[in-house]
DNA sequence: AAAGGAATTTGACATAAGTGAAAGAGATGT
DNA sequence: ACATCTCTTTCACTTATGTCAAATTCCTTT
């Protein structure tokens, strides 16, 4: 547990606390791992508590009656995930899937909420990190309802790409995967992907994708233009 | 003020404090009157605070570059909105509107954060409301990606009727601003009316709908059963 | 009651995106 | 290196839903 402890300073969920806290959350986080694809939990499981990815990637998602997936977000290293049913009490909300081999903190309900009761810090990072998913959970919306899917594609190049501050991103998840996390499926993605090639807005081979007219997809993401 | 301080208790973000709280918070909050249609905030202006409505109805929703209009939520007596912004520093994300002569209370961001550091309570109840409101976006994601209109219909329409537990319900909204709940245009909430009708599901007249075959509902609410 | 305006409905039409199937490319393990 | 499997792309086709315009109903105000 001395090696948790540590690395619990690096969660911005966690960051700021006194050193008693970071023992206290040591004590009571539970390591767990799993395999790639391996479920974590399912919508409508009850609750026990909620999660912090130490290493690996988790996907949140939805699945329809059809089998159609809409993934909500992916969690990397120092991301929590879980933490509405803490709070309502009621099922998870949604699906969680290791997509890598992963390893998680699992941090029981109660005492958590006990370490919460105690720390107003604790509790105030908390708060920041539910009103950062509600933030994006808006913009998911907005996207899904008020735009299509070349807009929303070529938003998150740019989003990649600025993170990344260069004019070629690469790709962190397969293209279905994309497909499931913008709302449409593969061969709608693939067919935009050749359209945006053919306008020169981007080059893309495989993952490797090089932006070449960011103003273009600015239009496209932003003001809604169409692709010829 | 005094007023006020009575009433908070019946706010579900305020209960189960200690008397002293609701002293504290009606001194923080302030009451703010806005007519019908006025506009409480815009997205991406500075969050200074946050708001909970005493009388009336606002609608948080987002609008994009051609006009078109996704409500998130409405929010009536008791609720509260635009937390987000309080815990990230950021701007708000999405645009608030009174939709019927409202007052609210309006709680300064730094004297809230103050309150909630000294209560655990205070602070449980908000994460409890945040997360309460990040079940309903991830519901509201799932039905935007994973169902067509007839089925966000339904299930909205069987979520009255739960709500009241009748077979008849009473639109709360004009349909104009149903159809900006649901993801869609008037036009097709009309069509679609049409059809639940001619299929014996429903029986409506105005704002009236009675709902004839609940099953029938829930096959297209849950199962994308389609409409002939 | 009449008039005016907004909300709703209906119609003809356009189109973005899903479906199903098959070909092609890439990756994986033996 | 080969075979197998999965992922991606392309094709022809269908369909749900949006657009534009007009008709109708409903509600408010005079």
């Amino acid at each position: 547990m001395e090696e948790t402890a540590g690395q619990l300073a690096r969660i911005s969920l966690f960051s700021g606390l006194l050193q008693a806290q970071y023992d206290a959350l040591s004590r009571i986080g539970m390591k767990r791992s799993y395999r790639k694809g391996e479920r974590i939990f399912s919508e409508c499981d009850e609750g026990t508590g909620f999660y912090v990815v130490f290493a690996g990637r988790v996907k949140i998602f939805k699945i329809s009656a059809e089998g159609k997936e809409q993934i909500l977000h992916f969690c990397g290293p120092g991301d929590s995930f879980g933490e509405v049913s803490v709070f309502t009490g009621q099922g998870f909300p949604a699906d969680a899937v290791a997509t890598l081999p992963s390893t998680v903190l699992f941090f029981p309900r109660a005492a958590f909420v006990g370490l919460i009761r105690k720390d107003p810090t604790l509790a105030l990072n908390m708060m920041a990190q539910l009103s950062k998913r509600l933030r994006q959970f808006a913009g998911l919306i907005e996207d899904l309802s008020l735009k299509e899917v070349p807009g929303r594609l070529a938003k998150y190049l740019l989003y990649l790409s600025g993170r990344d501050g260069k004019g070629t991103v690469n790709l962190d998840v397969s293209k279905g995967q994309l497909a499931a996390l913008l709302g449409t499926i593969p061969e709608t993605l693939s067919r935009i992907l050749t359209k945006l090639n053919r306008q020169d807005l981007i080059r893309s081979r495989g993952a490797q994708i090089r932006i070449l007219d960011r103003q273009g997809l600015e239009e496209i993401a932003l003001e809604g233009k169409r692709l010829p």
